[in-house]
DNA sequence: AGAAATGATACCATATTAGTATCATTTGTC
DNA sequence: GACAAATGATACTAATATGGTATCATTTCT
C-alpha cells in the first residue's frame, strides 16, 4: 500500500526546489535538469499544481512557476490529495454484511481513529519544515 | 488511497462468518448465499486462506472450510499482508533527491511514525473482536 | 514577427485489482 | 466401485489506476 504516488513525490521535490529559489521563476527545462523527472509528466504535475493554486505560473519567454503562497502554508497532504483525491481510509465495505444490527462496528471505529492520525501527522508537515534542513 | 483492498474485505467477511458457525464445516455455495461474494472470487480467495493456515479445507461430499486457528489469534493485519502484501508505507521516493545531506529526513521521520501507528492498530483487530457484537 | 515559455488535452503503456472458467483431485454415500 | 459433491490448481479476461508521452494552442518577452 503506498502513502504516497509517484506523482506526489514529484510535486513534492518540485514545490521543494521552487521554494528554495525563493522570488526566483523557476522553469520547468531547470526543475527537469535539477530532479531528473521526465519532462512531460512534470509539465502535467506543474499545470495541476497551477490550476490547485498552490504554483503561480507565468508564460513566455522567461517564464515559469513561483510559490503562490508561503511555503509553510503548503502541507503535504494538499499535495496527497491533488494528485490522489481524499484521503479515506475508513471506507466500511462490511457496513451491509458485518454492521447491521449494532450502532457502532468496531472495525469502523478503529478505521476512522488510522485516519484521523494519519491525516493530522500528514497535515503538520510543510513545505518549509521539508526544506528546513537543506543548504 | 484503500487500506483494505476488496479481496482482504471477502476474506475479512468470509473468516468472520466462519468462525461464527463454530465447529460446524462451512461450504463455499454457503458463503455465497450468505455474503453475496462471486463465487469464483470466493473460491480463490478461500483457497489462499487454506493454503495460509487461516482456514482449514475439507474436500469431498460434505467438505468445506473451518478456522485452522482460534479466531482470537487471527488478526485482520494477517489478512492485509496475505492479499495486499507486506504494509509498507514509509517507502522513502525522496532519499536521492532531499535527503543526499543529512542523516535524518524528516519525512522519513513521520512517514515511518505513521506506519508503525497503523500496524499497531491494525494488529489490535481479531476476527472474535469483529464477530463479537453480532447476535 | 518570432522564439520561449506554459495551457489544454488526447493518447499510450504498464501494473494492479477484480472477477471468471475449467479441469484435476479428493472423499462421502449408495 | 461409481458417482456426485466438494475443494485444489491454474489460466484467462475485464476494468481501473498509475506512470508517462506527444501535440497543438496561447501567452509574453524581445
Amino acid at each position: 500500500m503506498k502513502l504516497i504516488t509517484r506523482d506526489t513525490d514529484y510535486a513534492l521535490r518540485a514545490v521543494c526546489f521552487i521554494a528554495k529559489s525563493e522570488k526566483t521563476i523557476v522553469s520547468v527545462e531547470e526543475l527537469v535538469e535539477k530532479l531528473s523527472i521526465p519532462r512531460s509528466f512534470l509539465r502535467k504535475i506543474l499545470q495541476v499544481l497551477n490550476r490547485k493554486r498552490i504554483l503561480r505560473s507565468y508564460k513566455g519567454s522567461g517564464g515559469g512557476f513561483v510559490l503562490a503562497k508561503p511555503a509553510n502554508r503548503v502541507f503535504l497532504i494538499d499535495l496527497i490529495r491533488i494528485f490522489q483525491g481524499p484521503l479515506v481510509l475508513s471506507e466500511c465495505f462490511l457496513k451491509k454484511m458485518l454492521c447491521p444490527n449494532i450502532k457502532i462496528c468496531p472495525l469502523r471505529k478503529k478505521l476512522d481513529k488510522i485516519e484521523k492520525f494519519v491525516i493530522k501527522e500528514l497535515s503538520s508537515i510543510t513545505i518549509t519544515s521539508l526544506s528546513a534542513h537543506k543548504t
